[in-house]
RNA sequence: GGACCGGUAGCUCAGCUGGAUAGAGCAGCUGCCUUCUAAGCAGCAGGUCAUUGGUUCGAAUCCAAUCCGGUUCACCA
């Protein structure tokens, strides 16, 4: 057991046996000691005043006499001021545990502990390629899911392809028109880019169509529309008159945007794709062999940049084998009452009893919805694994959407309902806001990935420190450098927060970042390559048996705290939390490394003033490019040897 | 308008299951390579923790109200 825990325990023990109060060691605070006191852990007694019937300060003395009585393999003594109880831990629980684990190579791992999740990230359409938005996504899924690896969890990944529906049918409509047969391999352009591009291209075309049907009924021309529509439009130009709505910016721009909307449906490109989109669900021999086509392009692609980013998974979903399901869940609900039908044969759900709205799972003519699908597969994910959760890495805008999903299944009584986790995440905004495709300002993932390696490479290159290194081992030194930038700045932040990038500065390498934490595992481990495979083995059987100076202390201190930190990580479904931690471990041993007196390296570990505290110090470092190394695999981030 | 999320240093963020004097990084300014890697270390400067009220021995943290920003409330996905 930790200590924090331990002490948590001991803690409970004794204001059961001293003041009979029925304490968890849950409900009991442990902190860091402030470093201007001494020791190592401080219990806050200020809850127990209650029922000591004592000053704080008194409590805290009966509190820590009773804790070095009873536990004196674990406390060695305390002070107390005010109402803190500063508690000093034994060296020997250091140098114990820092004998039984500088050597552990995956530090923090647990044992199986027989619990199944499924993770699904990163979901891509196949109309486009990754952008950043997807960056963020697909790394915090991974990590998330060795997080869960980690503390003995099953885990299985898992992607569900957007691989069909209207925005495919408009790059496949838009490459038909005008590609003349080009290729990936007739044009070198990466899959999911050259049908990227096409997606663009039918945008353009789009826009330059509905221009004329928007002008038409900005001028009050309403020739374009029949019928329901005809009407609709009519209704919202009217509207678009009034001076209240004139006058409010905000609503006059909303309703501008559906008059757009429709207008980009009467267009006669949209038609055609429209057309498509029935043809591929008919299962129309030559749409589909193109659907297969371009799809095989963009896996081709998408395989290629999983493959740089380090990312994979277990199990694929494609929406095109999964999005007519969800009707019998339907059928059923209705059948039970859950559901109802309206005039128009259309089906739903009232969740305005829950604070919700009415909302849609069939249409009248009995196709199905985004909430339909997603209904059928949640059921389908659960019967090919039976996962006691069932987590979503999807971003924020959608907390509605899930909140309704595993609302609904819970009322249609679906066991899978239980384990439904939306893991919602902020978007990645630019400076003066989000990324739009109309507007060109998405970011491209691989154009990214690409950039921060250069930058990695070209800053290598600057330092001149890498003699001796191969092209190959060159090559693969920027790759884990670059994108260990690029996933510590994503991973860093708490998920759920958006975060902002800006484009026109690079990712940093200094400080509070990937590099710095790689480049403090390098110089650890150079440390450490001064030493013969003898010396080191020699470790294996050594337990320091002196006085511990503080800051040696101090790092076997942190690398302790490890197992702690995975489990918060795990909880809170945050690498943040494990990228925070590896920071302040890496930037400890910085300082540990460069603190001088008097001139001197206080820390060496070469120049240690004797043979114990040499070995000692290899086992600190060992230790702590081990826990290092851990913690950053978490996030899906290599670390170098050398740098 | 309803629901949800956010507001901490010039900038980007930790801290938020209440605990000691609110912390990092970047940017700015000082020092430190005859040193086991300076992608580093040490230091200076920078704060009405959006505002107001409440609960408490104690509030950045909990509650309420207000202000500001965002997302969402599609027969799109």
């Amino acid at each position: 057991m930790s200590v924090v825990p331990a002490i948590k325990n001991a803690a409970a023990a004794a204001v059961q046996a001293l003041y009979q109060q029925a304490f968890t060691a849950a409900d009991i605070a442990v902190n860091t000691t402030k470093p201007e006191f001494e020791g190592e852990y401080t219990i806050v007694v200020f809850p127990f005043t209650k029922f000591s019937r004592q000053s704080a300060e008194a409590t805290g003395q009966t509190l820590g006499q009773y804790l070095l009585e009873n536990h004196p393999e674990l406390i060695a003594g305390f002070n107390v001021v005010k109402g803190f109880l500063n508690l000093q831990i034994h060296h020997q629980y250091w140098t114990q545990y820092l004998h039984t684990a500088f050597a552990n190579k995956t530090p923090g791992q647990k044992p199986a502990n027989g619990r199944k999740v499924m993770i699904e990230y990163s979901s891509p359409n196949t109309n486009k390629p990754l952008h950043l938005g997807h960056l963020r996504n697909n790394f915090l899924g991974y990590s998330v899911a060795e997080i869960y690896k980690a503390n003995g969890f099953e885990v299985i990944k898992a992607n569900l392809v957007n691989d069909r529906g209207i925005h495919i049918c408009k790059s496949m409509l838009a490459w038909q028109l005008f590609a003349h047969g080009d290729t990936p391999e007739s044009t070198g352009i990466k899959g999911d880019h050259l049908v990227g591009d096409y997606y663009v291209k039918f945008e353009t075309i789009l826009r330059e169509q509905a221009e004329p049907i928007i002008s038409r009924v900005l001028e009050g021309d309403f020739h374009d529309f029949e019928d329901a529509e005809k009407e609709r439009v009519q209704k919202l130009f009217a509207a678009l008159q009034k001076p209240e709505v004139h006058n409010d910016k905000e609503k006059s721009a909303k309703i501008t945007d559906e008059i757009k909307e429709l207008s980009r449906n009467k267009t006669e490109i949209m038609q055609q794709a429209k057309i498509m989109l029935q043809q591929w669900e008919a299962g129309n021999p030559e749409v589909r062999a193109l659907w297969q086509t371009m799809n095989g392009w963009v896996y081709e692609g998408f395989d290629a940049t999983y493959k740089r980013l380090g990312i994979d998974f277990d199990k694929m979903y494609y929406e095109s084998n999964t999005y007519l399901l969800g009707k019998d869940l339907v059928e059923e609900g209705l059948r039970k009452g859950v559901l109802f039908r309206k005039e128009d044969n259309s089906v739903w759900i009232d969740l305005t009893a829950d604070g919700l709205d009415e909302k849609l799972l069939l249409r009248g003519d009995g196709t199905s919805v985004y909430m339909t699908q997603d209904l059928g597969t949640a059921r389908l994910k659960y019967d090919d694994y039976q996962m006691e959760q069932s987590i979503y890495v999807v971003a924020d805008e959608q907390n509605y959407h899930f909140k309704v999903l595993k609302l609904i299944l819970e009322k249609l009584g679906e066991p899978c309902a239980e384990g439904i986790y939306h893991l919602s995440y902020g978007m990645v905004e630019l400076p003066h806001g989000r990324m739009k495709s109309r507007e060109g300002t998405v970011v491209d993932a691989d154009d990214m990935v690409d950039e921060m390696v250069n930058t990695a490479a070209t800053h290598t290159e600057e330092l001149g420190k890498v003699k001796g290194f191969s092209d190959e081992e060159l090559r693969e030194l920027h790759n884990t450098i670059g994108l260990g930038a690029m996933k510590f700045f994503l991973l860093k932040v708490d998920p759920k927060k958006k975060m902002i990038f800006n484009p026109e500065e690079s990712i940093d390498l200094h400080g509070f970042t990937g590099p710095f934490i790689q480049y403090s595992h390098a110089r650890i481990r150079s440390i450490m390559r001064e030493f013969s495979e003898e010396e080191l083995a020699d470790l294996e059987s050594y337990t320091y048996a002196g006085e511990l100076l503080p800051m040696e202390k101090e790092l076997i201190m942190l690398c302790e705290q490890f197992d702690g930190i995975l489990e918060d990580a795990q909880k809170e479904m945050s690498p943040s939390v494990i990228a925070n931690y590896a920071f302040l471990l890496a930037q400890t041993f910085n300082s540990f490394y460069a603190k001088k007196e008097q001139g001197k390296y206080i820390y060496s570990v070469r120049d240690a003033e004797t043979a114990d505290r040499k070995k000692l110090r290899l086992q600190i470092a060992s230790l702590t490019a081990n826990t290092i190394r851990q913690g950053m695999k978490l996030l899906g981030i290599n670390v170098p040897e050398r740098m």
